[in-house]
DNA sequence: GACTCTCTACCTATCAATAGGTAGATGAAC
DNA sequence: GTTCATCTACCTATTGATAGGTAGAGAGTC
């Protein structure tokens, strides 16, 4: 019952949760041939190594993000509701542990010791999300409906950090509903 | 030339850097050995497990950490050049490079993966810096000095989100005068 | 329809390297 | 002699990976 596109797939989403719950060293092919229910050896007809799979799946989730961006884009005119709705992302994949924490966030903590090929795509998400959050900065105060204290890029910046330091806390306190708690606070910020 | 105290310290600032590098399973005793000098075997004298010799640096890290919440509180009264000398001091240590993130942030990050008596330590950990934080923007609001836009601990989750936030910006961007960036905002904020 | 070839997706068996770790020996210091 | 801190030699388990293989599906040819 297994095709193609359905066991790399299966691969793919495995290791995004390994990795994702214990970083790129904290797995191997054994965990995800245990969760796929295939061997490890079929694993590399996929996936021929290790860097292979994981800059595959980071240029997945790459492609994934700037699609999200743009449905924001398109769901949401008003940069205030993009980012609130891209906080809300967040939030409900945290408080539903459907996907608790950043994969590029993740694996930039350990990018010191990841593979080059991995490495340089996990700073191209961050370039491309920081793009992405400088643009509605910029959009918002072009509108005159954010009042920037700093430039676009720095907002933006502060804005990231806080999201995934909101992330990072929920993990530590064990208590998803705390990057609620946080980034209430942050978008109300956007609204005075 | 070597003595108990300085092999058993010099294993503990290692493994610092390797796991601030690459996290849990970054490393090895081997690598270790390696920038120690000694045997791999050698370091279970010292530390008999993996999981000995991280979780003796999370209590050393800790103790350091309250420690110098205690030199901030003599440093300096008014509570928000207590929080400005805790962000000047991660901005020295990402600046120059002496240490570049958060030992217990960066365990954190992969905290589900961790070894239950090294989590149960980082977890405390986060709990004391909130405390220590908390208590400061209850000291602020106190005194007059911060206007509160939400609870004392919500500030100060915020404040702690923020500055991970921003060691991880930092480290994503390979540009770590981002963190002083990021955190100008964040103090500037604390100004008003 | 039967046969052949190619492709896909899986497998077993195996490897070298590495991981954390153990036990006993050795030498230096007291 | 005892203690401490190192070592060698070795262990089991696991890792990413390789080589060779099987089985079934699909397409082309007759």
């Amino acid at each position: 019952m297994s095709n193609s596109s359905s066991t790399a797939d299966d691969i793919l989403v495995c290791a995004r949760a390994l990795i994702t719950a214990g970083g790129y060293n904290g797995f191997s092919y054994a965990d995800i041939a245990e969760v796929v229910g295939i061997r490890k050896a079929s694993i590399h007809h996929h996936f021929p190594s290790k860097v292979d799979l994981v800059r595959t799946l980071v240029l997945r989730y790459r492609e994934d993000a700037k699609a999200g961006f743009a449905a924001l884009e398109r769901t949401a005119s008003d940069p205030r509701d993009q980012l609130a709705n891209y906080v809300s992302y967040w939030e409900k994949c945290i408080t539903d542990a459907s996907d608790p924490f950043c994969l590029c966030a993740l694996l930039a903590s350990e990018l010191p010791a990841l593979p080059p090929a991995v490495a340089v795509e996990v700073r191209l998400h961050f370039e491309t999300l920081s793009a992405w959050l400088t643009s509605a900065f910029e959009r918002g105060a072009a509108l005159g409906i954010f009042r920037l204290s700093t430039a676009p890029r720095a907002e933006a910046e502060s804005f990231m950090a806080t999201v995934h330091g909101g992330m990072l806390s929920a993990r530590a306190h064990g208590d998803p509903k705390l990057f609620g708690i946080i980034t209430t606070a942050l978008l109300n910020r956007l609204s005075n």
